[in-house]
DNA sequence: CCGCATGTACGAAAGTTGTCGTAGACAGGA
DNA sequence: TCCTGTCTACGACAACTTTCGTACATGCGG
């Protein structure tokens, strides 16, 4: 049985727990990078430059939500993440693992693989990964 | 700069080009699964079991935009898939590697072999994956 | 033939999201 | 002091999503 849409949204309530929408992960993605920001500086680096009073509002939503707070700067706010990407980046990949891939990481892997163009000494990388992944699992066997 | 909401939304407008919403999705999954459904068939496997009529509406809207079609069958409609979901897969996978993880495919495969739990024999096949693309790459290179 | 069960079609209502207009605070310069 | 530019707060509006009520079609058993 499929989780619903709702259930999805409402399980717990703690910090981050809300799943962000389509905008708000925007933000989120340019304060993730930037390590924080003010709302001037969150809406230089949005595609489109929306209004700024639009860009402040969603700022509030995010922090109503818990995923970010602000300090006092000068007479402006700067704002922090409160959730790390991983953390949000968790959540969506199982979402997908169940709803798209049933499950199967490997199809899930092979499509990563075939769709994003990604460098050999990533994959490298990764492979090595696996490779400890591997091994503690067997570890754990024993 | 991040591409907005907006254009991640309207890029081309072939078959199953617009991006599903959340709901749309957990129909598609059931479609996936089971290969086809009826109205009745894909809201027994939706939790919650929402009405009917709610479900068969976001078939139709699903089949406007061309994510799947109907064939008739006694008085009733089957639906039948017509984008694969590796495709949709593809398209949120490389929204969340850009968004979340700046591009760190190996960021993010850490997240999901920590997050999701998986099963030692798919965790093999995933390292021979990398090693085939690993040397695709490098045939390339010769 | 009538009524019921089982369908689809359509449209409206409720909730959510994204957008911004307007108001008010407040610092700094003329 | 008063104006201007920069900031936050608040509320409203439009678009989109999700839900379902109602109407209408049709096959079937009595």
């Amino acid at each position: 049985m499929l989780r619903s849409y709702e259930d999805l949204r409402n399980e717990g309530s703690t910090v981050g727990r809300d799943s962000l929408t389509e905008r708000e992960l925007d933000i989120m993605s340019v304060l993730w990078r930037n390590e924080s920001g003010t709302v001037s500086e969150v809406r230089e680096d949005l595609d489109g430059e929306p209004g700024y009073t639009t860009v402040l509002k969603i700022l509030q939503i995010l922090e109503e939500k818990g995923a970010i707070r602000h300090e006092t700067e000068g007479r402006a706010y700067r704002y922090y993440p409160l959730i790390a990407p991983e953390e949000e980046g968790g959540r969506a990949l199982t979402k997908i693992l169940d709803k798209i891939f049933h499950g199967s990481a490997e199809l899930m892997l092979a499509r990563l693989v075939s769709d994003a163009e990604i460098p050999p000494d990533q994959i490298e990388r990764m492979r090595l990964l696996l490779k400890d992944a591997a091994n503690r699992a067997e570890e754990e066997d024993r």
